[in-house]
DNA sequence: AGTCTTCTGAGCTTTACGTCA
DNA sequence: GGTGACGTAAAGCTCAGAAGA
């Protein structure tokens, strides 16, 4: 079996040409995708989530203190049981000052929180604090959307035919799925990008098999070397032999064949016609 | 019931590319 | 034709809620 079919049927997909031959350590050539470290906010205080400022839909804490209020979230789009928005990024469709507070729970948010002095926190957290009752209903509506089974069976049906969608694509399949485009255009977006790691970790698991596979051969070369180099020394190399001496591969000391009788009587020892490449995935003798 | 891990929806930043003045 | 500004899409990184172990 040649190299390259090996290396095409391997769930990789990938060449076999993926230089194999390095000789970096697994440590120094495989590193591993970085984990999905979870790191929580400074602040994850639910009170405090639910402030938002009034002028800032950015909910950037740096504005002045005095301007902050406190705010309701108005749902837009109720499906499923689950409370959607309006695009949070698009700031146009907002009629109410208090729709920030809905993209205010979101993570990305935290980066420019964390960058708030404590004095402002407390600050922040001693006017959150006389959250009423009427932000729990709010904090209710903030359900994260799971995707029904239909939703995400027809969503990776579409994906599995193109990776990507374009805006009439989008559009439509947001309609058939009573999704926001927005949701399709994350879903997919989340799609490809796990879809590259999970790509990226089976590529990761195939070379370390292969640098474990090469290890071992080129050890067992070794040997096999030294082996040749010992027999060097107790016969010599041009020593003539009998015509009908069998071929022998040193490695594996499979019989190659008769020579003499046939075509191949010129050289004692038969080689391999062509030159050969190592292929670690067939277990095969280098000279074979 | 509390903790940990995994999955996943979503926001933000960066990068690449196309268009236009 | 070269160039800078601008818009857009995708990739990449990250966070955090939800669910299961």
């Amino acid at each position: 079996m040649g190299l390259d079919q090996d290396a095409s049927s391997n769930n990789s997909g990938l060449p076999l040409i993926l230089g194999l031959a390095l000789t970096l350590s697994q440590q120094e050539t495989i590193t591993p995708p970085p984990s999905n470290k979870i790191t929580k906010p400074f602040n994850n205080s639910s009170n405090f989530i639910t402030c938002s400022t009034s002028n800032n839909h950015n909910n950037n804490l740096q504005a002045e203190l005095p301007s902050l209020t406190l705010g309701l979230s108005y749902p837009k789009n109720v499906n499923n049981n689950k409370v959607y928005y309006e695009d949070p990024l698009d700031f146009s469709t907002q009629t109410s000052p208090h729709h920030s507070v809905v993209s205010s729970f979101s993570s990305g948010r935290v980066k420019r929180e964390r960058d708030v002095s404590s004095e402002e926190v407390e600050a922040i957290e001693r006017v959150c604090s006389r959250v009423s009752d009427e932000e729990e209903d709010a904090v209710a509506a903030r359900k994260k959307l799971r995707l029904t089974k239909d939703q995400s069976a027809m969503l990776e049906e579409n994906f599995k035919q193109h990776s990507t969608l374009n805006p009439k694509q989008k559009q439509a399949l947001a309609r058939e799925l009573n999704l926001l485009p927005r949701q399709v255009e994350v879903w997919f977006q989340n799609r490809r990008a796990r879809t590259k790691l999970k790509q990226t970790e089976v590529d990761c698991e195939f070379l370390k098999k292969c640098c474990e596979t090469l290890t071992d051969e080129n050890r067992r070369l070794q040997k096999e070397v030294q082996e040749l180099k010992a027999l060097k020394l107790t016969q010599p190399l041009y020593m003539p032999m009998p015509a009908a001496t069998l071929t022998m591969c040193p490695s594996c000391e499979r019989l190659g064949g008769v020579s003499g009788g046939g075509a191949s009587n010129k050289t004692t020892f038969s080689m391999a016609p062509k030159p050969h490449f190592y292929n670690p995935f067939t277990n095969s003798s280098a000279a074979c």
